[in-house]
DNA sequence: GCCGTTTTCGGCCCGACTGTTTTCAGTCG
């Protein structure tokens, strides 16, 4: 099997590191950065683009040097530069600047006077009380690196964003109790709708920092305290994420707002687009020589830089300021524009709800339909669905819809659906008999994670070759901090549901968010439509449907590209397959 | 190492906080 995008990116990734570390110029460890940063987010192989004999060079931040060893990588699976580097530079000390209060400078200084190469000899060095000698080092880092090593638990672990969502909400209100607070927002990649958060980051507008500051340290899930200025401050709380609170005086609201929502890379290529036009922006304003000539709002710091608004969500520079120069940024989906959900279950599988609850929910949102999407019986551990009880189902549902249309005079109805399972071979669950009867169908893996990629593939493509399938949900199956996609080629799966008919689920569950922003992208570029789907199993996980809206709006997607866009007449059009 | 309506050489985003220092380097976002 070729080698990944994101294999190459890390071995770019693993140099930079080393070089840094090394003392190598900045620029040069940036460039190798910017490349590995750039890479995965390509919708193509790096490898068959090498095979086509494809010029990298002009992708963006890729010169002559990198393209050679992306070939090099390419071609024999490994870069000899790597090699050399690690000899030089044991990679063990990558884990040292992971652990945090340490950068390259400091882990080269201790490399160099204590012999430290690990984690493991940081400790010693530590708990022998020699940090604290050497020239740039003192008593209070020798205690904070004993802290944080304490604390150590591996690489620190994302947060998903709708716990970052709970964790937030009260943390607000408490700031928002105090006096003075003009404005306060959310940034950073929670304002950006990144499925995980690193950290949280809070931009607040007032006149008196140090008032809020004080406020916020003193707030009660707080764990630890690890900076605390008038105008910055950072904390951990219990539940261990850090918070970062910054306060601007509300001339620089947009400015801060702009600079602190990011990403970093995206504030790099805006504020380079500044310097450019012989401007300088910071989180202050954006500056002519002394004067400030824009800030107050994000939208002012665009015009300066000759760009139309970017929503935070598009911020990630791949791509955005390009398409906002040309004038071709995409009108984004809104949760608005979801006219109803094509994937739910009752209490019949493994949901909680009644059949009648799940309709009046989906009603009560402003929906016109909601999928019943039941498992089949192959899933017996959630009570799947065999042809009879999906039978009884049908019937039932055709009853409650008599009902509901009286109730809400013909604007909303249940389709009859199921989510059936793809076995092992790629046959489905379910007789044809009993899947045609249904409005829409559902196909899903929910075992057997660990075929080659290939036979994953042609299992999926052989789904979608019944031609009673309509939707492939959750296409890699990847549970966000738990469990890894399982090995499939979702290009050729894009390509063959293209072929078919058929879609592709976004599937909106808050640990699955299955598919990607940039596969969203990518199906997108392929002309392929996708649904946006809850899977709720529950009335309340109904709501969920705002997580998927953020991760399609992060994959450029409008609501044309979404095929619960529709109402439901255009959307029996678009499901009806040849 | 990348890049180019000032340039193929000489630039490369900007500021706050901390700790170790007496003016600043390192780190972080």
């Amino acid at each position: 099997m070729s080698i990944q995008n994101r294999e190459i990116a890390a071995i770019f990734e693993e140099i930079a590191d080393l070089l840094e570390i090394e003392g190598a110029d900045a620029f040069r460890v940036r460039a190798y950065r910017e490349a590995a940063r750039l890479i995965p987010g390509l919708a193509e192989g790096l490898a068959e683009r090498v095979a086509n004999g494809a010029d990298l060079t002009e992708l963006p931040s890729i010169g002559e040097a990198i393209a050679k060893k992306i070939a090099v990588i390419v071609e024999t699976g490994r870069l000899p530069q790597l090699e050399e580097v690690r000899r030089r530079v044991p990679p063990s000390l990558r884990e040292l600047l992971q652990l945090g209060g340490l950068g390259p400078k400091r882990v080269k200084a201790l490399r160099e006077a204590l012999g430290v190469a690990s984690l493991a000899d940081l400790r010693q060095a530590v708990e022998a009380g020699k940090v604290h000698e050497l020239p740039g080092f003192g008593e209070k880092t020798e205690a904070q690196l004993r802290e944080r090593l304490a604390r150590w638990q591996g690489p620190s672990s994302r947060t998903p964003l709708i716990e970052a969502e709970e964790l937030v909400r009260p943390l607000v209100e408490h700031l928002r109790g105090g006096p003075g607070i003009l404005d306060l927002a959310v940034a950073g990649s929670f304002r950006r709708r990144r499925e995980t958060v690193g950290d949280l980051d809070i931009l607040v507008a007032c006149d008196d920092g140090a008032a809020v500051a004080e406020r916020f340290v003193g707030y009660d899930a707080v764990a630890e305290v690890l900076s605390h200025g008038e105008t910055r401050a950072s904390v951990r709380l219990r539940s261990g994420i850090q918070v970062d609170l910054r306060v601007v005086p509300p001339v620089s609201w947009g400015a801060a707002l702009h600079y602190f929502t990011g990403s970093q890379s995206h504030n790099v290529a805006v504020r380079r687009r500044g310097v450019e036009r012989g401007l300088k922006i910071s989180e202050y304003g954006v500056y002519r020589g002394e004067e400030a000539i824009a800030g107050r709002t994000e939208e002012s710091v665009y015009t300066a830089v000759g760009l139309p608004f970017i929503v935070p969500e598009l911020r990630e520079d791949r791509g955005e300021i390009e398409a906002g120069e040309r004038g071709a940024l995409p009108d984004l989906v809104t949760l608005d524009d979801i006219r109803g959900d094509l994937h739910a279950h009752t209490d019949a599988s493994d949901g909680h709800d009644s059949l009648a609850a799940m309709a009046e929910a989906a009603a009560a949102l402003g929906y016109e339909y909601l999928a019943i999407t039941d498992h089949t019986k192959h899933l017996g551990v959630a009570h799947g669905l065999d042809a009879k009880r999906l039978a009884a189902q049908i019937a039932a549902i055709d009853r409650l819809n008599e009902r509901l249309a009286k109730r809400h005079e013909g604007r909303f109805q249940l389709l009859k659906a199921s989510e059936i399972d793809i076995l092992e071979d790629g046959s489905l669950d379910l007789p044809d008999e009993i899947l045609a009867r249904l409005d829409l169908r559902v196909a899903s893996i929910h075992h057997r994670f660990d075929l080659p990629e290939h036979r994953q593939t042609e299992r999926v493509i052989r789904a979608m070759d019944n031609r009673h399938v309509n939707i492939l949900a959750h296409p890699t199956g990847r549970l966000i901090g738990a469990r890894e996609p399982y090995a499939i080629d979702l290009e050729r799966v894009m390509r063959a549901a293209l072929e078919r008919g058929c879609f592709l689920e976004l599937n909106a569950q808050p640990s699955r968010l299955d598919l990607t922003d940039l596969a969203c992208q990518q199906a997108k570029e392929l002309g392929l439509k996708v649904a946006i789907s809850t899977d709720a199993h529950s009335r309340a996980g109904l709501e969920r449907m705002r997580l998927g809206i953020g991760q399609a709006r992060r994959g450029w997607l409008s609501a044309d590209d979404v095929i619960n866009s529709r109402g439901l007449a255009a959307l029996r059009r678009l499901l009806r397959r040849a």
